[in-house]
Order: structure tokens, then C-alpha cells, then sequence
DNA sequence: GGGGTTTTCGCCTATTGGTCGAAAACGTGG
DNA sequence: CCACGTTTTCGACCAATAGGCGAAAACCCC
């Protein structure tokens, strides 16, 4: 019995969250698009299989976040002998533009391609995964260059989750959790003006980016043990 | 490349959290005790596998709930030729007890005895799952009967959060949350006398148990979008 | 310098979680 | 049958957090 690795991994462009594909060029299901991934070996477990597989399209030092998503194990879902799949979700910040190969390209993720095999769903499931940890994780950060705007954060949680966001309240939230950092520095205004935006960065000093918060905490303790929480 | 399901299946005893455990008879790692599971067979899905493993062990429909975990492939995690796993966490309501096999026993989580290859990990993510969820989502009622007292269940929740919680606020929380629905019943009060308690139900109003809540909503809206939300 | 633009910040409100204490509803023992 | 201990339940109050709004700040260009 086979196994593969696969990961959906996410990107900000603009207003959109975009998913990194290739496009298939041999059968079964050629011509459709499919998530970078490959046969697990012998000697490497799920993650180092992943991150080497992944070497191979973009440099993993711009991977800013990699985490399991889930197996997916349905007997039929690839032609053939049984093959499982360990499915990651992978997260690139949005001032990096890793070069690609040229059957690879990225894609919106609400206007996917023909997708080989369960790939879909395996995009879905990401797509869900992130926009649920945007709220109770630091997984935010990992979408957005070292040092950044309120601004732009606003702008990719927007796209993320699908609505707009406050940036007042994104602020307010952050700072409270600890999370943000001014650097001192500003960013020039856009072409039309503008206050100059303060720059920020990620402060290690609030939760850890898998954690999820208590919302039922320890008696007396404002925020869980162990060096964070948040709302 | 061998693929093997286990589980952590939990269940609440009294004050303590336990893990259904059988002891290993042969070689390797014989008299050690390991996690229900086995060989994923070529038919059938990780979920539906786990599930027919675990009937030999429980009655499957004293089973409240069976959720991925995560998966484990550190390649020398058993010794011999290379398993990966993939891992669930199960969890059974108080108010049965299955039987089990003779080699198979419940301990409690916080004085495990000597654990085959990589189980003892696996359990500490259960743990750490159950913890996480209980706090966001309704999980928490997968361990309590289907007609319960509210102290009963802040006692279910006590066990397995490891701190003692507030009956009244666990009342309020879930009230707002839509989850409780009063049965009308009473239960007849200990020994020692006191108020009977009322009896509730689980309400399926409420979040969806594996739904996450954003904390970041959608604007306008009091709960997220499609059909609950929580705090 | 005036108008337009974008960011930032302070207030106000609503919701949620935490704590406390009183009242309700039971059993028991004098 | 009445005082007492016990347990549950409920209301009141407080703290922390999230959301919304509008004014002020800081820039552009004309």
C-alpha cells in the first residue's frame, strides 16, 4: 500500500488567497491540476517528505508555516493500487514570489481549476483549517512579511477569510494577545497620499502558533499556563 | 510501506481521565501496553478501519465520537520493517461500560504504565486535543450520558481539563451557546442529601462538534455564519 | 494653503467569562 | 416537626474582550 504526501499551500496576492498547482501533463487525469507532493520513503517521516517534495517547486526557506491537515484514505481516490495521503497545509508570506517550475502556477482558490483525483477537497479542508486558526492562532502572521502594516494585515485576513476585517479591532485584538511589535519605522503613503502606516512585526511574547486558547481557563488565571492565551 | 490506525480512546471514571489500553502478550515490546488498532486494510478508509478495530475491543455504539488526530511516522517508531500511523482520538460516555477483552484494561492518563513504541505520545496529543476542544467546541457532551446534571457534567469537564470549573459559569457558557435544553426531569439527590438536580440534554441548536468559533466574525453578524458560533 | 486620502486613536457599547452570595429544595437527627 | 447541613440554582456584580464610530493626525497633490 502506497503513500503519498501533499500539501495546499497558501498564499495572499492582492485581494485573493491563491493555492499552488501543477498541472498534470501524463495520465490518469492529465491535463487536470494537482497539489505538489509525492511518494513518501522509506527513511523520512511525513514532514521532512513534504518539505523536501515542496523543495523541489519553491524554496522551503519561504515556507513560513507547515502543519498536518489530514489523511485522506478513501480506497478508490486515485486510480490504480491504494494510495494514502497525508495532506499539509503550507503557508507562504506575500513579499516572497518564489520562482516556479513552468507547469506550476498559482491559483485562486474560489476559482480552482479542474482538479485531479480529491484534490479539491484537500484545498477545501486548508482553505477551512486557515481561516479557523486566523482567529484563535498566530498563523496570521505567516501570511505577511516580516515587518508590516496594520493595513496590509487587515488586507490579508480579508482575503483569507472572505469578509472584511477592522483594522482598528485587528489591532486592538493583536496588541491585547501581545502579538505585535512596533519596529519604530513607517511605510511610505500610496500615490494617493495618506498617513504614512507604522510598521510592525510578530512578538514572540504572546501564544504559540498551534495553540489554541481556553475559553474555559484555569481559576484565577487571566490567561492559560504555559506563556499564553487569547481570546 | 506498512499503514497501521490506533486510538486513544477516552473516557471519564469518577474524578480521572482514562485511556482504554490492552498489554501486549509477544515480542516486540511484549508485556508493555499499547493503543487498539491495526493494519489498515486495502478496502476500506482510515476512519472505517479504526471503527472495525475498535469493535473488537468496545461495542462501536457506545462510541460518541471518533476524530482524526494526527499522523505518526517517525521511521524507526516500531522496530522491523516501517508502519506509519495514523492515529484517532475516540471517547465514551460515562454512563456505560463496555466489556472488554481480558488483555485489555482503562488506566488513567496521568499514571500511564510502561507504553509500546510511540503510544505514550500519542496519548499526550489526545489529551491535548480533548483539552483544546472541549473549550471551543461540544465535545465535552461526547463524555456525558445522554440526560445529565450540570455537575456532572462540570465534573466530566474537571477530569478532563485537570482544574477544578465553575458549575455556573459552565451552565451559563453552554446556555448562551444554545447546547443545553432542560429535560424537565429531576435526579434524585445523594446520600447526603441537597437539592435534586435538573436534568438536560444535549441541544443540536448550537455549534456543530468539530466547528470551530471565530473570534474574528463576520461583520454585523453575532454568531459566524452557518449555524453557530460561540465565544 | 486647501481638499482628498489614509492611518491612528480615543470613546462608547455589547457580549462574554468569572466570582460571589443568597435562595431553593432536599435529607437527617434531634 | 423543626433546626441544620448539603447540594443545586439563580441573580447580581465585576472584569475582560470585541465591535463600531468619529475625530484627529499625517501625508499627497494641486
Amino acid at each position: 500500500m502506497g503513500h503519498e504526501v501533499l500539501a495546499a499551500v497558501l498564499r495572499v496576492r492582492g485581494a485573493s488567497l491563491q493555492v499552488m498547482l501543477w498541472e498534470r501533463a501524463r495520465e490518469p487525469h492529465a491535463h487536470r491540476w494537482s497539489l505538489p507532493g509525492g511518494e513518501l520513503r522509506v527513511d523520512e517521516d511525513v514532514e521532512s517528505s513534504i518539505r523536501r517534495q515542496l523543495a523541489e517547486k519553491v524554496d522551503v526557506r519561504q515556507l513560513s508555516h507547515v502543519e498536518q491537515l489530514a489523511v485522506f484514505s478513501a480506497p478508490d481516490r486515485v486510480p490504480g493500487p491504494r494510495v494514502v495521503a497525508t495532506a499539509f497545509l503550507g503557508l507562504v508570506p506575500s513579499d516572497v514570489d518564489p520562482e516556479v517550475p513552468s507547469d506550476t502556477a498559482w491559483h485562486c482558490v474560489d476559482e480552482l481549476p479542474a482538479m485531479a483525483f480529491d484534490h479539491a477537497s484537500i484545498v477545501a479542508r486548508a482553505r477551512h483549517r486557515l481561516g479557523s486558526k486566523l482567529s484563535y492562532t498566530n498563523v496570521g502572521f505567516a501570511l505577511a512579511p516580516p515587518e508590516f502594516t496594520i493595513s496590509l494585515l487587515r488586507d490579508h485576513y480579508s482575503a483569507a477569510l472572505g469578509y472584511r476585517v477592522s483594522a482598528t479591532n485587528l489591532q486592538r485584538v493583536l496588541s491585547r494577545r501581545l502579538l505585535l511589535e512596533p519596529t519604530g519605522g513607517t511605510a511610505p503613503p500610496g500615490p494617493s497620499g495618506g498617513r504614512p502606516a507604522a510598521l510592525f512585526r510578530f512578538s514572540a511574547k504572546g501564544i504559540k502558533v498551534t495553540d489554541p486558547f481556553a475559553v474555559l481557563r484555569p481559576p484565577g488565571s487571566g490567561r492559560p499556563a504555559g506563556g499564553g492565551g487569547t481570546t
